[in-house]
RNA sequence: GCCCCCAUCGUCUAGCGGCCUAGGACGUGGCCCUCUCAAGGCCAAAACACGAGUUCGAACCUCGUUGGGGGCACCA
């Protein structure tokens, strides 16, 4: 066990090669949760050393998710910090300073195997079934030999001297002891042809430069963990706390999420990636509680957490290693239980894009009205328009066959709405204490249910068989609306006779 | 093929040798509330992968099997 006093530094390292996604936006979480919890750092370092598979603009869309979430950085390529630059592009010659002092120390050594022949050399490995890895041929050369032919200017790549007896204990927060046999471990490229490190050396320099004190990151890199390890004591560096998260696998567990399945998702009105989530009606909040509690429990009956509630409550030692599967559902629900737990103002602000993005001319006031009949019913932000979208609407198209009243005929059904309209007109306004029990009493007198009657004047109001409750509902549109609504329904079943 | 990790209801999980006839949550079904729909409340069905061992006692410890996952790049 680690104990140490130093202060905590953790580190969310993204590639700006893809999307924020889930598994990425947690491990940022769980960093981001334990630098406040226990007053310490949280640093943003983007690792970009592979300017190959470099992607324009997916810097921006990390920072552009983490801020999103609410998951601000002490240190970072945009606010800076003691330990920077904290772009791995602009930190080639820091690596190669620490490869020269592997070579130097014998732990590492320069290798002029064309890919080529790797290739083959895998091929073959392959057809034989055996373990693919690199065969060792530059790993005898006498050093001053290698150095010749570095200053004569050939190609060569620096990999790392892997022991070739014994084994490794590795100690993950976790898992506990991992034991790798030193055999099974390939001696892997440290820096390539061009001079770029691999994130092999890359990470483990930075992280010991940066003074990081865990190392928060996905299972992915756990076969390459015991490598990692021998790194960092090849330096003779302490070792931070390794905390490897599980996986997150697709909703029916079996496998990591691809690219034609986040496709599919999409269509359902979901998404994997962060920047996709609002626009879905979804809320950082609701976002937060939800990964936080993927691979993480607090107690056996806790499942609703504040950001202030996970900074006070986050602890490593009550992570899971299993992986786990995404289950949507189970998002949608702490959606709406975190929109339901949002002011009447905080709300109203949230949704309006989503009424003006469907088209709706919006009125703050009548808006601000709606949201406390809206906030029960919606599970995410976008399925507001389809629940009080008619609010904004002149007038309502009721289909004519819903008009009818149920267990009524077409000449029943126009009587009772004439009625409806007669004692509405009558009223000064339409508001809860007072229109209720007129009607019904109305209900009662023309021997109709109060069910029947609310539910031909609700498709007459709202144009739909299903609304919020109908009294507030017609106070909201008000009564000239309302009367010239029942008018135009009563024409409609009027045609139908 | 090789290396590593994981294993409790459909899913996320609690459980760290006796409090377990295994608890919670989502989802599902039913009921209550009710002008429809939600929200809310109550109830129900639903799991310790299998086999050995250790122990007075095992979901918990050990080994094996099976199953699942990850990795095996001059990607991260």
């Amino acid at each position: 066990m680690v104990t140490s006093t130093k202060p905590i530094r953790v580190r969310f390292a993204p590639s700006p090669t893809g999307r924020l996604h889930l598994g990425g936006a947690r491990t940022a979480l769980y960093d981001y949760l334990l630098a406040r919890q226990m007053g310490g750092s949280f640093i943003l370092r983007i690792e970009d050393i592979d300017l190959k598979r470099f992607v324009p603009g997916a810097e921006e869309e990390i920072v552009a998710g983490l801020r999103w979430l609410g998951l601000e950085w002490d240190e970072g390529p945009d606010v800076g910090g003691p330990y920077g630059p904290y772009r791995q592009s602009e930190r080639k010659e820091i690596y190669q300073e620490y490869a020269k002092r592997l070579i130097d120390q014998g732990q590492a050594y320069y290798c002029f195997c064309t890919p080529q022949r790797l290739a083959l050399v895998r091929e073959e490995q392959q057809r034989l079934k055996l373990p693919q890895r690199y065969d060792g041929t530059c790993r005898q050369l006498a050093a001053d030999e290698a150095a010749r032919r570095v200053a004569d200017g050939e190609p060569h790549v620096i990999r790392f001297k892997t022991p070739q007896e014994g084994h490794i204990t590795i100690h993950d927060h976790l898992r506990g002891d991992i034991v790798v046999e030193n055999k099974s471990i390939d001696d892997y490229i440290l820096v390539r042809t061009d001079g770029f490190a691999l994130y092999h050396l890359a990470a483990m320099v930075d992280d010991h430069l940066m003074k990081i004190s865990h190392v928060i990151r996905g299972a992915e890199w756990l076969s390459t963990f015991p490598l990692h390890a021998h790194i960092v004591r090849a330096f003779g560096w302490e070792e931070p706390v390794w905390v490897h998260l599980s996986l997150f696998l697709k909703p029916s567990g079996k496998g990591k999420m691809s690219k034609r399945e986040s496709a599919e998702l999409m269509k359902d009105g979901y998404s994997i990636f962060i920047n996709d989530l609002q626009g879905l009606g979804y809320i950082p909040e609701a976002v937060l509680n939800w990964i936080a509690l993927m691979g993480w429990s607090y107690d056996d009956h806790t499942e609703f957490f504040t950001k202030k509630d996970l900074i006070e409550k986050f602890s490593l030692d009550r992570l899971n290693p299993a992986p786990a599967a995404i289950n949507f559902t189970k998002f949608d629900h702490f959606n709406g239980l975190h929109i339901r737990n949002l002011s009447i103002e905080d709300l109203c602000q949230r949704v309006k894009p989503f009424f003006v993005k469907a088209g709706y001319q919006v009125d703050d006031k009548v808006l601000l009205s709606i949201i406390p009949i809206i906030q029960p019913r919606i599970a995410t932000l976008d399925e507001a328009p389809s629940v009080a979208g008619f609010f904004f609407e002149e007038t309502v198209n009721p289909n004519p066959a819903e008009l009818v009243g149920s267990k009524m005929t077409v000449e029943e059904s126009i009587k009772a709405l004439r009625a409806a309209y007669e004692l509405i007109a009558s009223l000064p306004r339409i508001d809860t204490d007072t229109a209720e029990i007129p009607l019904r009493i109305l209900a009662d007198q023309l021997h109709l249910k109060p069910g029947q009657l609310f539910g031909m004047i609700r498709v007459a109001v709202t144009g739909k068989t299903i609304s919020p409750p109908l009294i507030e509902t017609m106070a909201i549109i008000g009564k000239e609306k309302v009367l010239m609504r029942i008018l135009k329904s009563i024409n409609l079943l009027e045609n139908m006779k």
